[in-house]
DNA sequence: TTTTATCAGTAACATTAGTTACAGTTCTAT
DNA sequence: ATAGAACTGTAACTAATGTTACTGATAAAA
């Protein structure tokens, strides 16, 4: 864990903090598909992202699921929640988009490291920031955007969290992410593959135009 | 000034930062109507709201605008930025939907206090958990609600934050904040009345069924 | 190999939302 | 008092999205 760590996070917090980060931290190994979170549940310990990406969800009291976006590796935001102080219910569903390795942190030590490390509290200020930042460009996406630039964009970030440009994936999981019918997203492919943007092939599509 | 902290936030801070607050912030009073924060300002002071409501905005870059959410007085959250720490520009507008009496803070000092006042760190947290949950309503109206349940909704939290159930508008302006057209609002509130849910008079709206 | 389930394509239609155009009403300024 | 501006109502139409129904193709299971 403590090679992961450094690489990482050595440099947004002080040795110190990552020899505690070490100490207390549980690495946690998750596979493709594995719910995180599920909304409702309280929120005892808080995940570093080390590798792999996450899938953030919302539901309505009908079930109707929407993605929010996607925690890749790299983001230096490696918060999934904004529950764990406060000891709130997630008002999310976390969903492991790859096979994803975390750290898992208690809650106690969080709070403990806010007064203690000044490194904890800029990254813990900046993580809320940048799911805020996150949360606005959702909103932008799903207020601005048509279904069809909706469905690209998604595509195309998709692929980036994979890092690959084949996507394995059905029309309907696509329609239940974005929150439609399996029959608006095959029509929309439909198209963007005749503007020449994608390829579609049974359980995958390839997004050409990334 | 001190009489409107120790009202509004002296269950929140203890004494001592309740008098650091008095010496350095700044009471501002805000007309209605008012814009307090453009997208794209450095915020140099956070405010604290004492008294009025506040309207957040959000706009993409055709200058469409969708009204967000609503920031009350009563609430905890007094917080309107996400960006007063880090430096970042705003990524939102907010106008004064009410007169509303706000005091400022300096960035410097927020940042000496989260170190120094553990109940301004609690404040800051709990701010930012509360915006977030704002965000998140913002998204399931956006997403999940069609356009007649999201006027009625924009009616009625618009009676609730100028506590007065007679809104003084007109249907250009719900259009602009719902981010549609006019007469899809006229055609809808319209239908709202014959509902026996709203009285529609010209520039004010009777909310009956709050 | 046969059966069954899943997946994708498409047509036809319904509903919701957005647009254009115009008329009548009320308010404001001259 | 009158002209002009702002506001609301409504019709007619277009565009986007959602729904239902059915098809053939492919993969998985028996």
């Amino acid at each position: 864990m403590l090679e992961d760590l450094q690489q990482h996070y050595g440099y947004l917090f002080e040795d110190e903090l990552i020899q505690e980060i070490n100490k207390v931290g549980v690495v946690k190994d998750i596979p493709e598909g594995a719910q995180l979170i599920e909304i409702g549940d309280y929120i005892k310990s808080m995940p570093l992202l080390v590798s792999g990406a996450i899938k953030i969800l919302r539901e309505d009291e009908e079930g109707d699921e929407l993605i929010l976006y996607f925690i890749e590796q790299g983001d230096t935001c490696a918060m999934t929640l904004s529950c764990c102080l406060g000891s709130a219910k997630s008002e999310i569903r976390a969903i492991a988009e790859t096979d994803t390795k975390l750290i898992m942190i208690p809650v106690e030590k969080m709070e403990e490291w806010l007064a203690k490390y000044k490194s904890w509290q800029q990254f813990v200020l900046q993580s809320y920031h940048s799911r805020m930042t996150e949360l606005l460009e959702a909103i932008d996406t799903i207020a601005f955007l048509k279904m069809d630039e909706r469905l690209f964009k998604y595509l195309k970030d998709k692929a980036m969290v994979n890092h690959n440009d084949v996507i394995y994936v059905t029309h309907q999981q696509i329609a239940r992410d974005l929150h439609t019918s399996r029959v608006v997203i095959s029509r929309l492919l439909k198209t963007l593959e005749i503007e020449g943007k994608i390829q579609l092939q049974r359980n995958n599509i390839k997004v050409i135009d990334l």
